[in-house]
DNA sequence: TTTTGTGATAGATTTCTGCTATATGGTTGT
DNA sequence: ACAACCATATAGCAGAAATCTATCACAAAA
């Protein structure tokens, strides 16, 4: 096994032209020059100069190793360049998880500015349902998660970010009485849509069903909001919609009627995860804080920012 | 100053995923590793992997100089194998001088053998005039030289090849007694041309000259063998023309009268020349043999084969 | 012939690398 | 809850490697 070093000796030994030359711009004595120009000759078997008393010449050999030798060294300086770079943070990719149920709600309005932030971060988004994300976080899958809150190991940060009220969403065409509190509310009787069982939506949902008496519609599971959107409308049943999908739509109040549910009761919530060791963690932190703030600003007309 | 084994224990730690195993298909211990590793991330300034008891995961900056590494760890047994191949030698370009008055006349004789024998060889051919020679031999700007006989340094092996007639040229509307021996004839009032004094070719002229009683045209140079002779054709002069040149030349009756000068005295010598020191001096020996037996099969009815 | 400049060599010293043994801190199964 | 287990971290030592100083040997130039 030879080292990098050997081989910038080699390449400054041939620039140089000579030993003593070399060794003085590299900062050692001839000696070790002539030693560790032996043991690269020796590992890759090639006599890379001639010497002589009045010159040191590259041989054949040498001359055709020479760019090779030189090439690696920059190819090395490349990857200390860049881990410089990277040690900067902000400039990895990182990669986020996010509920299906989610990301294309909220993160339209989180990445520019997280962008414009963070300039060289790149993010990799992945949708998947809440237990994978979790999972996915604690295995390294992960780096970071945007997901419903929930107890998470101790080896997990949980930020919580913001509450997401619950809409009813009904077809324009059926009389549904405004609800002012859920709670007091008897839904009794009518079907009720949503996500299929992975989804921490539809445990909400459940509970809800079992609160006001209406009937949680099973035959029918949409695998996306917007499937569920579509049933509504086609007046299979009544769902819970979630506020940043409601507010992400193009509203058409032609063909879905969106009620807004007083009192509070009936929300989800997300939260920020990392791992607690993770090496970036003080990074993790300031993008917490930057998601929030932006939540904040952005979004707190559509949601309540937590924390 | 990080070390070409460090980056290969940076990949087989990513690839196993655990620093026991890595250093189980490494053949090394496990505390070698974290030392090790310590060490590479001391020098890149980035932490590579998330340790946690139940797993060791690439952290962000890990993965994205992963790729890197692997290519440099590519790269580097790249270089080896280069040099192993190299290490059997004729697989690396050599660089060839020859004299402008031999070299397009000989070689074509020469370099097809000469590949087909070594398949790999590669001849960098450049063309010069015998005192650069020389000089960029012992300075290494040659590894290998067929030129004139001469006084070489210490330094420089010298392999006499072959002793090449030369030729009495004279236009075909000229009346020139046939020579049987140039010392028994005599040549005074003839003009005779020859090509720029840097060349030994022009000394061999000068001496006859001075026997025959020919009077050397100091006015008119050749640079070329082919100048010379349109020289001749056009009435300026005679010219001593070198065998291989004429046998090489579209033989041209009506243009160019060509005489054999019997007896031996008119002739030039070639040698094949390498610094003693060399480490492909082997090679070049080999180089040599095979090229003194290319010349005595194909070209001895041209030329005296040499030592 | 002396001087200068070149690479090679020897021996001492420092640095690096890898080992063994053990500590530390989570995870798993009872 | 606790023991057994399994992962990485640490300490200390030994051998190898790298480097230095000092010197040699040789060739070219003055």
């Amino acid at each position: 096994m030879a080292s990098l070093r050997q081989l910038e000796y080699f390449v400054a030994i041939a620039d140089a032209g000579s030993l003593r030359q070399a060794a003085q711009r590299l900062g050692v004595t001839q000696p070790t020059l002539t030693v560790q120009l032996r043991a690269l000759e020796e590992v890759l078997g090639v006599t890379l100069f001639e010497r002589t008393r009045s010159a040191t010449l590259l041989t054949p050999g040498g001359r055709g190793l020479l760019p090779e030798a030189r090439a690696l060294i920059a190819q090395w300086r490349n990857i200390v360049e860049s881990a410089h770079l990277i040690s900067e943070h902000s400039h990895s990719t990182y990669r986020l998880g996010v509920p299906q149920t989610l990301g294309p709600y909220l993160l339209p309005s989180l990445l520019p500015s997280l962008h414009q932030r963070f300039q060289q971060l790149r993010l990799h988004v992945r949708e998947e349902v809440p237990d994978v994300l979790l999972k996915g976080l604690e295995e390294g899958q992960f780096d970071l998660v945007i997901g419903p809150i929930s107890t998470v190991p101790e080896a997990v940060v949980r930020e919580p970010l913001f509450r997401e009220p619950l809409f009813l969403a009904s077809p324009v065409d059926m009389a549904v009485p405004p609800l002012a509190d859920v709670g007091e509310i008897d839904l009794s009787g009518l079907e009720i849509l949503a996500v299929d069982e992975r989804h921490t939506l539809r445990r909400e949902v459940e509970r809800i069903c079992e609160q006001t008496g209406a009937r949680l519609n099973n035959d029918y599971e949409g695998t996306s909001l917007d499937t569920l959107r579509q049933m509504v409308v086609m007046g299979m049943g009544l769902a819970f919609l979630p506020a940043l999908y409601v507010r992400s739509e193009i509203h058409r109040p032609e063909e879905l009627r969106v009620q807004p549910l007083q009192g509070g009761r009936l929300f989800r919530e997300h939260a920020f995860l990392y791992r607690r060791h993770a090496p970036s963690r003080q990074f993790y932190r300031e993008l917490h804080s930057h998601i929030r703030d932006v939540i904040t600003r952005d979004l707190s007309d559509t949601v309540t920012p937590l924390g």
